[in-house]
DNA sequence: TATGAATGAGGCTTCATTCAT
DNA sequence: AATGAATGAAGCCTCATTCAT
C-alpha cells in the first residue's frame, strides 16, 4: 500500500513540477515582453530565461503563439473575476462598482494590460490559437449578459442615460483601454503624477453616462458625495 | 536661355515625379497595411504595388521603417491640423470644440487611427527613426501648450474642474485612443450600432472633465442643453 | 523448489513478455509505416501505439534505425522462406515453382513489400544497424547459391535460356520489386484490374528467360499447356 | 535606338544568367543527391555547392519540395521523348523499338533513375507541389493513348498475347522499374557483369507479352531467330 | 537612376535520444 | 524495469538591405 501510495505521489509531485515549469515559461516570457520589443522575444530567449532547454517548451506549448495566448487568456481571467465582484458589488447598492473594479483590476499592472492589448492586436488572426482567441472573446462576451442587465437597471433608475446598455459599458472599455495606452506613450509619459491622472481617468469612467451628476477627482468617494454634489449644483 | 528654362522645368518636374513616387510608396504601404496583418507586409510587396522596383524603395527612404515613421508623422500632423482648428474656435466660445475636433478627427478613420496606434507600439524603440519618434513626440507636445492654456481658462471660468489641466486632454486622448480599439475589436464588434456608439463617446469626450453637467447622446446637443450649461457656468 | 520453479517459470514469463512487448512496438511501427508517409512516423508514436512509453522502446532497440532494420529482416526472412519451398518443388519437377513462390511471397501483401523497398533506400548507408543491413544481404546472397544451381540445372536442361544462372533469378528479382511499385504509383493505380495484371506479370516473371516457350495469362496454367512446353522442349 | 536594343539585350542576358543559376542549383542538388543519402541533403548544402547563397534558392524555387519535383519533372519528360522516338519506330514496322526506347532512356542514367524513384515516393503527398505531381502523372498518362493504341495493334497482329493492352507496358514500366533498383542495391551489386545483364532484361521487356517467341539475350536477334520462333509456333 | 537578384542572419519547430525517478 | 520530460542539433524558410548593371 504504501507503494502505491508513494507511487501516486510521485505522479503527483511529477504533474505539480511540470506544472511549475510551465509557469517558469510563462512567467519568463512575460519578464522578456516587458523588456523589450514583443518582437525581439524568441522562443530561445524564453527558454534561457526559463532556464530550460528550447525543446522543451513545445512539451508546454505547441507554438510559441500559444504561449502569447497563455498571457493573455490568464490576464483575461483575471480581470473577469474583478469585474464578477464588482458586478455583485453594483447588485448592493453601489452602481460605480462594476466600472471601478474594472478598472482597478485593468491599472493594477497596466503594462501587463498594454502587452495584452499588444498581444491581441498581433494574434488577431493567427490561424494556430484561433481557438485560444476565440476563447477570449467568449469570455469577454460572457460578461456582457450580466453587464446589460446591470446597466439597464440603473438605466431605469435613472442614474445612466438612457441608451443602449451596451454603450456604457463598452465606452468604459474604451477608456480603460487608452488609459493604459496613455501610462506607457512617450509622448505624454514624462510627467509623473500618472497615478492621480488614473484616478481622475477612473473617476471619469465610474460617472460616464450618468444623468446630471458630478464629477469627482476623489478616488473613493464619501458616502454623502452625491449629496454634497446636490448641494454643489444649487 | 530657352535652354535653361526647360533645363529648370526638368528639375521641377523630376522633382515633383518624384515626390508623387514618394507618396505612391506611403499609399502602397498604407493599402497593404489596412489590407493585411502588419507583419506580412514586406518592401517587396510594398514596391509591388507602388509599381515600381524595390531598390527604388531605398532611395526614398533609408529603411522600411522610415515609411513607417512617415504614415504616423502624417497622420499626426493631421491630427494637429484638427485639433488645431478646434482649439481656435474654443477660443471663441465653444469649449467643447477643441476636444470634439480631436476626437472627430481621429474617428473619421479609424482603422488607419490604429493601425497608426499599432505602428508606434512597434516602433517605439526602433534605433534607426528615433529621429522621426522624437518628431512625433514634438509634435504631440507642441500641442499641450495651447491645450494647456484652454484648459485653464476652461478651468478657470468652472466649465471643467479644478485638476492639473493636461488631465482634461491626456484623458480625452485616452478615450479617443480606447475608441478606436474599440472599432475593431473581434470581441466587441459583432455589433452594428458603431456610429451611435461613437457619438455617445465623442459626447463623453467632450464633456468629460465639465462639472456638473449633463452628459447627451445627441451629436448635436439641443438647444436645452446649453442653456443648462451656461447656467452652470454662473 | 517450488521456489526455483516458480522463480524460473517467472524469468520465462518474463522474457515471453518482453518478446510479446518486442513484437508489438514491431506491429505499431508497421501499422503506422503502411498508414502514413515514412518520415512522418516517429518513435513517440510508435510508442504511443503500441501502448508502452518511449523510453521503453530503447530497452529493446538501441535506435530507431533497429526497429526498421529489424522489420526488413523479418520480412526478408519470410520471403526466404517462400523461395525455398519453391526451390524444393522446382526440384521435384516444377521448374516455375521457385519463381511463382517468390513472386507470390512478394505480390502478398504488396504494400508490405513496398514498404521495405523503401526502408531499404533510405537505411543503405545508415552507420547504425550496418550489421542488420549486411544481415540482410546475407540472407538474400544465400539464397544464391541454391537458386544459381536450380538455374543452372534448367539452363541444362534446355530450359531456360544460356546465360549466366544470377541472370535469371535477378531479371526475376527486378520485375517484382517494380510490379510491387506498379501496384502503389499513383500514375498507374486508377486501374481497377490489379489483381488480373499482377497474375499477368507473375506469368511473364514464372517464364521470363524460358527458351521458346508460350506465355500465358492464366494463373493457373491448364494441363494443355504444360504439353506443349514439354513438347517444345524436345 | 542602340539603347533601346542594348537594354532589351541586358535584360535577355539577365534572364539567360538567372536560368543559368537556376540549372546551378539543380546540378548542385542532383550532385548531392547521387553522393549521399537523400536526406541528408539540406538547402544549405545544395546552395553551396552551387555556389549560391541560402536565400538565393528561394528566389528559384519556392520550397525545398520544389528544387526536388523540378528533377523529377526534366527527368520524366526526357523519358516521354525517348518514348515518343520508340513509338515512332514501332508504328515503322519495328514492334520491340518502343520498350527498347524506353528501356534504354531509363537505364541510360540508371542511378539519376533510381533518384527519381525514390523522390516519387518521398513527395507522394507533399502538399507543396501538389501541382507538379500531378504533371507528372499527367505526363505519364499522356504517353498511355499512344502505348494503347501500339499495343492493340501488336496483339491485332498476334505479336502480343491478348490482354488488356496497358498489361503490356505497365510490365514492361515494372521491370525498368526494378532492373534499376537491381543496378544499386547492396545485395546483388557485387556482381561486374551489369551490362550484360541489363541487355538481358531489356530483352526480356522488350520480348515479355510476346505470343510464342523465343526470348533471346542477343540484342540484335538474328534473322534466323524469327525462323525458329515460328516454328515452335506450330 | 531604377532595378531586382543575391545575401545570410535569425526565427520557429521537430524529434531521436538520454536519464533521473 | 518502465517512464516521459528534457534536451539541442539541425532543418526550412523569411525578408530587410545591398549593389552591380
Amino acid at each position: 500500500m504504501s507503494d502505491k501510495t508513494s507511487s501516486a505521489d510521485r505522479i503527483r509531485e511529477k504533474k505539480k513540477l511540470f506544472l511549475a515549469r510551465e509557469q517558469k515559461i510563462i512567467d519568463a516570457a512575460l519578464e522578456l515582453f516587458l523588456k523589450e520589443s514583443i518582437d525581439r522575444v524568441t522562443v530561445s530567449k524564453i527558454a534561457a530565461v526559463a532556464g530550460i532547454g528550447k525543446g522543451t517548451v513545445y512539451k508546454h506549448f505547441l507554438t510559441k503563439n500559444e504561449i502569447l495566448a497563455r498571457i493573455m487568456l490568464d490576464y483575461e481571467r483575471n480581470i473577469t473575476k474583478s469585474l464578477a465582484a464588482g458586478i455583485i458589488k453594483a447588485g448592493k447598492g453601489d452602481p460605480g462598482a462594476a466600472a471601478k473594479g474594472y478598472f482597478e483590476a485593468r491599472l493594477a499592472r497596466p503594462e501587463l494590460d498594454r502587452l495584452v492589448q499588444q498581444l491581441e492586436g498581433r494574434l488577431a488572426d493567427a490561424a494556430d490559437i484561433a481557438e485560444q482567441i476565440d476563447e477570449l472573446h467568449r469570455t469577454r462576451r460572457s460578461n456582457e449578459e450580466s453587464l446589460s442587465e446591470l446597466m439597464t437597471g440603473l438605466i431605469g433608475e435613472g442614474v445612466l442615460e438612457d441608451v443602449p446598455p451596451h454603450f456604457h459599458y463598452l465606452a468604459c472599455w474604451a477608456l480603460a483601454q487608452g488609459a493604459v495606452e496613455l501610462c506607457f506613450n512617450q509622448s505624454w509619459n514624462y510627467r509623473t503624477d500618472t497615478k492621480e491622472l488614473m484616478e481622475f481617468i477612473t473617476n471619469i469612467g465610474v460617472s460616464m453616462g450618468n444623468r446630471g451628476q458630478y464629477h469627482s477627482t476623489s478616488s473613493k468617494p464619501p458616502a454623502g458625495k452625491n449629496a454634497s454634489k446636490n448641494k454643489s449644483k444649487k
